[in-house]
DNA sequence: GAATTAACCGACCATTGGGTCAGTTAATAG
DNA sequence: CTATTAACTGACCCAATGGTCGGTTAATTC
């Protein structure tokens, strides 16, 4: 019976508390007190389950930001015919979330590469995990697609997927402050003509 | 003879190490001692010329980063003819100081708007102003293209504007850390891709 | 060359923040 | 019922940080 329920408990609800202060205010502006005090928990009780601020919040991406990231970003484009239509789809729901100010995580992923980029490699080390995982499963669904015969068989595959993962952290970025749901709309229109361009045409005759 | 010459002098040297640190480490990662202490000056010199830590950011960002960015990303794309041509020149050189590690106004940009967002209002007004003339540039930029005949009618411009923005700032930060060159070139491929779908056909007949 | 002032020094202050630890409480085992 | 242990408290430590202020130095002015 490793770990009881109440520590189980007591830690995921620091977790949770915790990424949503790391996500409002940043790591470095976050003090653990900040955590706590929201939880009305004392300091002991923070180091009696974690190590150090930094080993919580390496818990934190391994078990709140890599799940959710996998179930919005990487599972839904893991299916199997009309693979652009998936990404499309997918892109939507994730971007849909964002509208509505809710805890991104596609975003939450490139504010923490912005914070801690050049300053805790222990950090940038699970986080350019999780990008790697993201890129290859694109690179992989865009050559299903060429295979498929929906995307046009001269199309570099990586170029693809590093074009989307690009486009998808700017809108997020840019989202946060002005005019989401314009933003969103814009957005996904060109998306889909970009799209456009790298599919098989239909009939061009 | 307002503000001497060895005042301009000293307080712009603090700003030029002040923008790399921030840059570097970010703003509330770096104390205005680490500043001070790169520069040999005291606590007292810097407070002799700025009233607090965040009036000497926002100083930086009016006197440093909206100037490289006009340089940078607004008026090479103010020419007249061949919008997409100008377009592509003036992302292919903004990324290129970026493979070179060097302090890249782009990037700046969109890290200090993570860092910000939420948190402090008053910064976030001069970062979003920046975001907003960058938008008014391309959106009138797409316009002219589509007058000249360069680009479909059709084409939304503020929608190509908005997906130009989000893909430059997105791969600004995935170039930061892995094969920043590869994803460069994989980059512009997709991006004269995406150029040419939006394009005037030239002989569709 | 005395007076004024711009530019700068560095000791000091209050607060914060990560982390420690001796001790308390409550559950569980024997 | 007692002993043990898991879970948690909160006072304390110490280094760092933004900011203050009285004082010094060097240039200018008269």
């Amino acid at each position: 019976m490793e770990k009881s329920i109440k520590r189980r408990t007591t830690m995921n609800r620091m977790q949770v508390t915790g990424l949503e202060l790391f996500y409002k205010n940043g790591y470095y502006n976050t003090s653990v007190d900040d955590i706590l005090k929201e939880l009305s928990l004392s300091k002991g009780a923070f180091y009696y389950h974690f190590d150090s601020k930094e080993d919580f919040f390496i818990q934190i991406i391994e078990q709140l930001v890599v799940r959710k990231i996998y179930s919005m970003l990487i599972e839904p484009i893991e299916g199997h015919e009309h693979t652009l239509d998936l990404i499309t789809n997918c892109f939507e729901n994730a971007l849909e979330t964002a509208v509505h100010n809710e805890l991104d995580y596609g975003f939450v992923l490139s504010n923490f590469i912005g914070e801690f980029n050049g300053r805790n490699p222990e950090v940038m080390k699970h986080l350019n995990e999780i990008l790697r995982i993201w890129e290859v499963t694109l690179v992989s669904a865009v050559q299903r697609g060429k295979f498929n015969g929906h995307i046009d068989r001269h199309v570099d595959a990586e170029g693809v997927a590093v074009y989307l993962m690009s486009s998808f952290i700017g809108i997020r970025t840019l989202m946060v402050e002005t005019a989401p749901s314009a933003r969103k709309y814009r957005f996904m229109s060109q998306l889909r003509q970009y799209f456009k361009s790298i599919e098989v045409k239909q009939s061009s005759f």
